[in-house]
Parts: structure tokens; sequence; C-alpha cells
RNA sequence: GCCGGGAUGGUGGAAUCGGCAUACACGGGUGCCUCAAAAGCAUCUGCCCGAAAGGGCUUGCGGGUUCGAGUCCCGCUCCCGGCACCA
């Protein structure tokens, strides 16, 4: 590289080599008692060669994970393939191939273009969710959770996608459609498997508290919308002609003698069971109507409520009244108990619902609000209660604490607390997937895998046999499904679905450390030694399913004494998107930017540099706002700056020009501290401003030979490196040393040169600057208030005004304030 | 509707313990270098008045607290994201 000129393809082809040979981010080589740290990056679905989101998200994960490498700690920051899933099952449809033949193609490309993109990951740990060495250990985590009793099977209505012919989990269903395809979503109803999520709803709740402050505010708030507590009571009621009371939640039971009329979801059992004779035609009807409906259908009908009547009463069991027994859309069957009590005075739905339908309306808390049933706004305040016997004249909420006592001790009801969260549903009739490890025997039932007959691999279906029939592809392949009974030996057949591959990403984590572990899932000493994973990086996109699900399985493998801590992720960072012309890009807009050909324009240092200098990694970069070429010319002005330092390797720095040895180390302590609080964007300009002072010293300073233009060249260098990597190792390579500058280590700040001789105070008359004194730092008040009253522009403001008072803030500011 | 987050030059964005608003860039202007171009270097660039010196104005809108507000308080407008018949 004789060439003066900054060559970024030279730089790229010189040092990925060796790097390959150097292999420097290997976990576990700074002995046993460096500090560890745990660098996750979310891991990417092998769909084709990495995007420009890709690019963003691993750019800033990569700045964490460099920086605890310059810092001296042990750093895990491995990588791997979540690459299990439907994309690569259509693939291999139209290639009539097995999905592995494109999912690892895939991945081999990705693997490809991370390591030029230069990402600072342990190969070693490299893992991918289809390999049978993983999936056995996500059927035996699926084993653990059916022994614990944490996975059960039952019949219900799920959410159906017609067009994958697959079932969903209620976090997959997005406003009514199918999170993947967009088509909206039907019902069904088919015997699934569940994880009982639901179990730790409580624990997913309370232990955010340990995540606040380190998690974004809206994933937090995401999650806690997700797992919606409400607390209330439970109230029976009796069903004229029905042995068993009918049991509703209800936030209200203040407003129990409000209630007018009782509906059960129109798709529940209780419905059909309770439904009178004479009204059996109606009711029928409707269900149909309704169970055609979709929830997409039922949106864009704006409210409008609808329903039958099922020819029941039911008792109240405060006042003994007997109220006439609906069933209806709007009341949903697997929130609470399926069942309402409606009060349509102070409650918004029913009161809807109470004036389609004629039904009679009670104010039984006067908010001093008109009438509900004139207005049809119903009344949710605070007020006063009336028509309530007891609980007349009462405040809410001393009327909610009454009526939850008299219910206890009339035995018709208690305090209750209730979630919007469902039981994870885990099963899909879909091949490229973890099998789920059960089998059915005419004798002994549903029987587990035992665990040394782990894992159940997939066989080998390709083509045609993959088309989606609406049962799981593996149930066609016979041979396969045909097996003999863990339990009595006879014959036996698989379960023929696979498991979501959520189940496959809510663990991969804690299998990094031990990937090499054949006869366990998790090396309890490996995941000490890194676990808690200390940083995640990822798209926001994950901020309920996959983060929810990670948490649940974590506290499950707490449980089992698998883990020792309960939150898998202390701190997380969600990237935003790369956008472009103010809009996502998408094949249809015709604005997508590929990332193959920006980096073969720009380079990876430029373009990673890019992503890093556009903003707040939280937000989102448009890529036609930022420049960069822009990016190139500063690498190229900093690659300069170390060409041009003459002075030899190992001199001693501490002879050099004191003002850029002052500006190189508050630099190097700003740029720290901007780092370490994310804020990588400043950080950047902080170091261009290095680079600029730098360059300003050698031209028109103490000049290239003057070791402090060594030190700032160094200082630029190893900063650089966790931005730029190529350029910053040529610079290293120019300062006359050898690879790598990765882990060169952070700078050390001197203090001594971060004090500073004198600073600038400004002076102000009525709050507008006038003057600026350069006074030392440790100025006294007095000193300050003359200096500020003796300077000419002051007085020439003031003119003849009084002056009021002056405010003396030593050693940065003065500000006189006329009469 | 509910919840969360925003609004600063032509553009991306700095300035969050209340104390120099517009750092660092992008874009643009002018000049040097060059046969020319690219690259590089120098220099200017919030708005208005002014030849200049200088002055006035400016952080979505309207109030308030304060010697002093982009920053704090009250009331709005608009934008982005999430949830949405959850009893």
């Amino acid at each position: 590289m004789t060439d003066d000129r900054y060559d970024w393809r030279a730089i790229q082809e010189r040092w990925l080599p060796e790097w390959e040979k150097l292999d420097p981010f290997r976990a576990g080589q700074r002995g046993p008692d460096a500090e560890r740290r745990y660098a996750l990056d979310m891991f990417p679905y092998p769909s084709g060669d990495l995007h420009m989101g890709h690019a963003e998200a691993f750019a800033i994960g990569d700045v964490i994970a460099r920086h605890w490498f310059q810092s001296g700690y042990d750093v895990l920051h491995p990588i791997g393939w979540d690459s299990f899933g439907l994309p690569a099952e259509n693939a291999a449809i139209k290639r009539n191939s097995n999905p592995a033949e494109w999912t690892y193609e895939n991945i081999e490309t990705q693997a490809e273009s991370f390591r030029r993109y230069a990402v600072s990951f342990d190969w070693s740990h490299r893992l991918h969710t289809s390999d049978p060495e993983y999936y056995r250990w996500t059927q035996w985590l699926f084993l653990l959770l059916y022994e614990r009793g944490l996975a059960y099977r039952k019949a219900s209505q799920v959410n159906w996608c017609p067009k994958d012919l697959t079932v969903l989990a209620n976090e997959q269903v997005i406003a009514g459609a199918c999170e993947r395809c967009g088509t909206p979503v039907t019902k069904r109803e088919l015997t699934q498997w569940y994880f009982r999520i639901t179990d730790y709803a409580e624990r997913l709740l309370s232990d955010m508290a340990e995540l606040e402050r380190h998690w974004p505010d809206r994933v937090l708030t995401m999650q806690r919308n997700w797992i919606g507590r409400s607390t209330g009571a439970q109230v029976q009621f009796t069903i004229e002609g029905r042995d068993e009371p009918v049991t509703v939640f209800t936030t209200r039971p203040d407003t129990l003698y409000g209630a007018t009329f009782f509906v059960v979801a129109a798709d529940s059992h209780l419905a059909d069971e309770l439904c009178a004779p004479e009204q059996r035609e109606d009711f029928e009807t409707y269900r149909e109507q309704v169970r055609r409906l979709t929830d997409i259908d039922r949106l864009a009908e704006g409210g409008e409520k609808t329903g039958v009547p099922l020819g029941r009463y039911a008792v109240n069991p405060v006042n003994g009244e007997r109220i006439p027994v609906w069933a209806a859309d709007y009341v949903l069957s697997d929130y609470g108990t399926g069942a309402i009590m409606a009060v349509p005075a102070h409650d918004q739905r029913d009161l809807d619902f109470a004036r389609t339908f004629g039904l009679p309306v009670r104010v039984v808390v006067d908010t001093g609000e008109r009438d509900p049933a004139s207005t049809g706004t119903a009344t949710a305040g605070d007020g006063e209660l009336v028509n309530s016997g007891p609980l007349d004249g009462m405040r809410k909420q001393d009327a909610i604490e009454t009526i939850v006592r008299r219910l206890e001790e009339t035995g018709h009801g208690h305090a209750a607390i209730n979630y919007r969260l469902r039981d994870w549903l885990v099963s899909r009739q879909r091949y490229w997937g973890a099998p789920i490890p059960i089998v059915y025997c005419p004798i002994d039932g549903e029987v587990p895998v035992p665990h040394d007959q782990l894992p159940v691999r997939l066989p080998d279906l390709r083509g045609q046999d993959l088309a989606p029939k609406g049962v799981s592809p593996l149930a066609a392949a016979t041979d396969w499904v045909r097996t003999t009974c863990p339990r009595c030996g006879g014959p036996a057949d698989r379960d023929t679905d696979t498991m979501d591959t959520f189940v496959d990403s809510s663990w991969y984590f804690l299998r990094y450390p031990s990937v090499d572990r054949e006869d366990i899932a998790i090396d309890p000493v490996e995941l000490r030694r890194w676990a808690p994973v200390d940083h995640y990086t990822g798209g926001v996109e994950h901020a309920i399913l996959h983060l929810l699900y990670s948490r649940f399985i974590t506290k499950v493998l707490f449980d089992l004494g698998y883990v020792e801590f309960v939150e898998p992720f202390r701190s997380l960072h969600n990237q935003g998107q790369v956008i472009n012309q103010g809009k996502s890009m998408s094949k249809s807009l015709g604005n997508g930017v590929d990332l193959g050909t920006e980096l073969a324009t720009h380079g990876v240092d430029a373009i990673r540099l890019t992503m890093l200098f556009a903003g707040p990694p939280d937000e989102d970069v448009d890529w036609s706002d930022v420049s960069p070429t822009g990016s190139g010319k500063f690498l190229a002005r900093a690659w300069r700056l170390a060409r041009d330092v003459t002075s030899a390797p190992g001199t001693d720095l501490t002879t050099g020009d004191v003002a850029l040895r002052a500006t190189t180390h508050r630099s190097v302590a700003e740029i720290s501290s901007l780092v370490e609080a994310f804020r990588f964007n400043v950080a950047v300009a902080r170091l261009m401003e290095l680079v600029n002072a730098a360059r300003k010293a050698i031209d028109s300073g103490p000049g290239g030979d003057d070791p402090a233009v060594r030190e700032a060249a160094e200082a630029v260098a190893i900063m650089l490196s966790l931005f730029a990597p190529y350029c910053a190792e040529d610079m290293w390579a120019s300062l006359g040393h050898d690879p790598t500058v990765a882990l060169a280590g952070w700078p050390v700040v001197d203090p001594a040169l971060l004090v500073r001789e004198t600073v600038t105070a400004v002076v102000q008359v009525a709050g507008k600057v006038r003057a600026r004194l350069s006074v030392p730092p440790d100025v006294s008040e007095d000193t300050l208030r003359e200096l500020a009253l003796a300077d000419p522009a002051v007085a020439r403001s003031l003119g003849d005004r009084p002056i009021r008072t002056v405010v003396v803030r030593p050693p940065k500011l003065v500000n006189v304030v006329p009469g």
C-alpha cells in the first residue's frame, strides 16, 4: 500500500484474512479474573442475504461488544440462526427439495456476509435451531414443561389462517389478520398443545420491576398491556333450571345492583347449553353468523351490537332479581369466564347493547352526570351509590370493599384478579419445525418420548409432500408416524405437529454458552460464567412475542433449577428501522435499498459509520437523508491522519503539545461516556472533532512529528475500531503497530489533562449575551461580578439604566438585570 | 377511545442538574490547486433589518413559574408507534 489515497477495497482485502487467522473475539481468553460480559443480538432468520435492517442492528450490537472487548472484559458475543420456519417450506415446495437445502444455503450466505461486515462474533459458539443437535433440546424443553404440567393438550376454538393452513398463537394475530401473510384469521375447533404461560402472569408482571430503566419504556408498557391484569371480583349467579351457578368476572362489583341482564359469549359451550328449546333456532342462526365473521369484519362494523335472547333467567345474588340471559359476540368466550353481568348505566358496551335491544338501564352510581339511558353515554367515574340497598351513600371504593366482603360471607363470590394473557398455543401443522415428542398409544394414551430417544428427527420430505393440506405434512409420512409405544412396546402413532418456532428462540441464548455439549442442554458452569445476557440488541417487533416467551421459559427453568436468574436479559435496546424516503422499504413501492450494492459502492466501514452517525440508535434511519459518501470522506481524513504521523512508535507521548493532548484526553473521556450511554451518533461527532483538531495540529500547529499528534491518532484508531474496524486497523498498522487494534485497549484518560486553565464566562444583560470573559475555573463570585460590570459591552448595553440585581454563577455566568 | 413516544436551520441531528440554542455532518455559496475534472484545502451558510458597525427575532401553538426556559408547570395542535368490545 504505497499509494497515499484511502482505498477501502484494498484495506478490506488486506485485513479480512488477517482477522480470520487471529480469530480475536473468542470468549474465555482473558483469564479467570476478568470481568465477563454477554452481548447478544437477536439471531436472524435465514431468508436470503443480509439486508439494510441487519446492517443497522448488527452495527449497533457490534459497537457495544467491541467497546467491551476494548475495555478489557471477557466477552461472549455469539451468533446463530433461527432456521426453522415457513418460508423454507414454501421454497422447498417450489424447488421440489427439502427445506434444509434452502435454509443452509442461506445461512452460509449470511455467515459470509457477517464476516465481511466485520461483526465481532465468536464463531465457535454458532448454532442453528434446525439442527437435530439443537432441536433435540427444544424437545427436551417441551418434555420438561410436560412433566411439570405446564404443557397440556386441549380442544378449543383456535385462530386459523386459511392461507397458511395452520393455527396461530394469539400473539401472531395482528388486528384480526395473520402476522405472516395478512390473511383474515378465522376460528376452528382443534385439539392442540398449549404452554401454561398464564401460571406465570403475575411473575411476568412483577419481575418487570428489575427491567425498569434497562428496557425501553414502550416495551415494558406493551408487555404490561399484553398481560392485562385487572382486579375485581368473581360473582356467582344462579341460573334458573341449572344446578351449578355461573361465575362472572367484574372489575365493578360496586355496580352489582345495576345489573339488568346477563350475557354469555355466543360461541361458548355455555351459551349452547343454556339455550332454551324455543330459542334454539334463533340461537343457532346467530351462532353461525358469528362463526363466519372474522375479527376484521367485526371491527369494520364499528361496535354495532348483535345478540339473541336465550329464553333463560339468571338470579342476581345480592337482591334476588331475575334478569334475562342473552348470547352476544361482544362477550369473549376465552376471557374471564365467558359470561358477564351487564350494567348498562356504567359500562358503555352494555349500554350500547341495552339501547339496541330495549333493555332497562338502572343508575346505581350517581356521578352528577345526566342519565345514560337518554344520553347514550355510560358513566364510569366515581360517585355516590344509589338504588343499591346497603351500599347506598358510599363512594365507589368503599362500595367495592363492602360488597366483596358480603359476597365472601354469603359464599356468592370473592375478590379476584383476571389476566388478558392466554395460554401459549404451540402446535403448528407444518413440517419445518421441531416435532412434538409425544406418541399416542391405544393402550397407554398420550406418552412422552423418553429423553434418551431424543431427538425425534424429521423424516425427509420434499416438494409437494410439504404442500399445506390443513393437517400437518408429517401425517402423510406413515412410516414415520407409526412407532412403538415407549411404555408398552405396542404400536403407537407420533404427534404429527411441530412446535411454534418461537419455542426454538425462547431459549437459544441459554444454549450458546454450551453449544458443544451433546449430553446436556445447558451446562450450568458455562451458563453461570456468562448469563444472564448483559445486553440484548434487536427489533421492537419482538417486544411482546419473543421477549415474553423467553422471559417465561427462563422462569420455568429457574423453578426447575436449571438457571439461577429469573430475567434473561438485563438490558435491552431496540434499533430503529432503515427506511427510504419516509417509508419502509418494499417491493411494491420500489424504494428498496440493497445492502450488497451499498457495501460494494461505499465499503463496509462507510456503511457501518453511516448507520451509527445518522441519529440515535433507537430512531429510524432514512437512507435518503444520510450520506455514505460523507462517511467515506471522514474515514479518508482519519486514515490520512495516521499516515501523517512521523514520530516513531513507542515515543514518549507525555512530552507532546499540551493543548492537543488536553483535547485528546477530553475527547476520550467524553466518547467513553457517550458510548456507554448508547449515544453513538454523538460519539462519532466527537471523534470527528478530534480528527479535525489533530489535522489542524499537523497543518498549522506543532506538526506531524509532535508526540501529541501520535497520541491523538492512536486514540482515534482505537476508538474508531468500534465503528469502522477496517479503517482503524489500517491506521493502527500505519502507526507501526501489530494487529489487532480491536484488542489494543481503550485509551486511558489522564485526569490532570482534563483540568481547564481558563473557562469562558458568559455575561448577559437582561438575559441576552453581551460579552464573554476568559476566567480561571475557580474565579470568585466577587471578582467575576467586578469583571463583568467593568466590561465595555455591558456598559454600552446598559446605557443609563440603573442596575436592579446581578446574578453571579461562577465560573460560567453573570446576568445583569437593569431596573 | 386507552397507553407510550415525539415536534429544534434547506436536511439528519447536538444542547436534559434551568445558564453561550443550532455541536457534528449533509446540502449549498465563494475562493485556491488543476489544461480540465475528481479529490483535497480555505472560507461563508438559522431568519429579518442594515453598506457596515450593530440591532431585532427564533426550538409546533397559547399561557405560567424564574434574574434566566428547547429544558419545569398548565392548556392546546399535529405526527409516529402499540393496544383495541378484555367486562
